[in-house]
DNA sequence: GATTTCAATATCGAATGTCTATATACACGC
DNA sequence: GCGTGTATATAGACATTCGATATTGAAATC
C-alpha cells in the first residue's frame, strides 16, 4: 500500500483490514476493491497492483475472501472475491484489534 | 514491535512516532523508553529489544534523537536519548501522518 | 482472421522492519 | 576473579510492500 506523497511507512498491515471490509459491503474484483479504497479515503491509500494481488492470494488462501471468474459490464474477465463467513469473522477480530492500536498510540501521543 | 497476544502484525512503523513521542516528555535510555511506552498503552505495546535498539539507531541515525553514554540511579551504563530540534519537527509531521491514517482508515471502516 | 488495443490479473526482485534468539558489556557482591 | 543481573547490541529469518514488468483474454479495427 501506498500513500499519497509519502515514503515514510509508517503504516503496515492494514491492508488485509481495508479490503475485508470493503468487501463486506458487496462482491468486487481485484481493481474496484482499490479504487474504492482510493475513492473511500480520498486518495490517501492508493494500492498498488503489486500490493493488491498478493494480499488477495494471502486473504484467498486463508479462505477469508474466495475469488470466482467472471465478466464484469465491459465483458471483461474479472475476478470477483467476496466475504467468506470466516473471513467477517477474521474481520471483526481485525477491527477489534486496530482500535486496541489506536487506543495505545492515542495513549502514547497524548499521555505527558 | 510486538502486540500483546497477537502475531497478525496489523501494524508496523508506528514504533518510531512512539519512540519519538516518549522522548518528548524527557530523555530517556533504551530500556526505559520500552517499559514506558508498555506501562502508557497498559501492555498492548511491548517492544522487544530486537526491535528497539535498530529502532534507535535509526533515528539516531536519522539525527532526530541524540543518545549519550551516562548512568542511571543504579550506577548501570546506559546510553540517554533525547529528541533533537529536527526530531520534534519530525515527530509533527509523523503525528499529522497518523491522524491522516486514523482517519482514512475509519472512513473505509464507517463508509457504507 | 490476424493484429492491435486495453484493462485486469499476475509475478519478480529489492528494500525495509520486526521477530526470536543469542551475544556482549559492565557494575556489583561475594 | 567469578557469577549475577541489567542494558545494549547483533544475527538470521521472515513477511509485507513497492516499482516495474509480464501475461491474459475480449473487443475493435482492418
Amino acid at each position: 500500500m501506498k500513500r499519497q506523497s509519502d515514503r515514510t511507512d509508517l503504516l503496515r498491515g492494514t491492508l488485509d483490514l481495508l479490503i475485508l471490509r470493503t468487501l463486506e459491503l458487496r462482491p468486487l474484483h481485484g481493481v474496484a476493491i482499490a479504487e474504492r479504497i482510493r475513492q473511500v479515503t480520498q486518495g490517501t491509500f492508493v494500492v498498488q497492483p503489486g500490493s493488491l494481488f498478493p494480499a488477495l492470494h494471502r486473504l484467498e488462501h486463508e479462505a477469508w475472501i474466495a475469488g470466482a471468474w467472471t465478466t464484469n459490464a465491459e465483458k471483461r474477465r474479472v475476478k470477483s472475491y467476496r466475504l467468506t463467513a470466516a473471513g467477517r469473522r477474521h474481520l471483526a477480530v481485525q477491527r477489534r484489534e486496530w482500535d486496541r492500536i489506536v487506543t495505545a498510540v492515542a495513549q502514547v501521543l497524548e499521555t505527558g
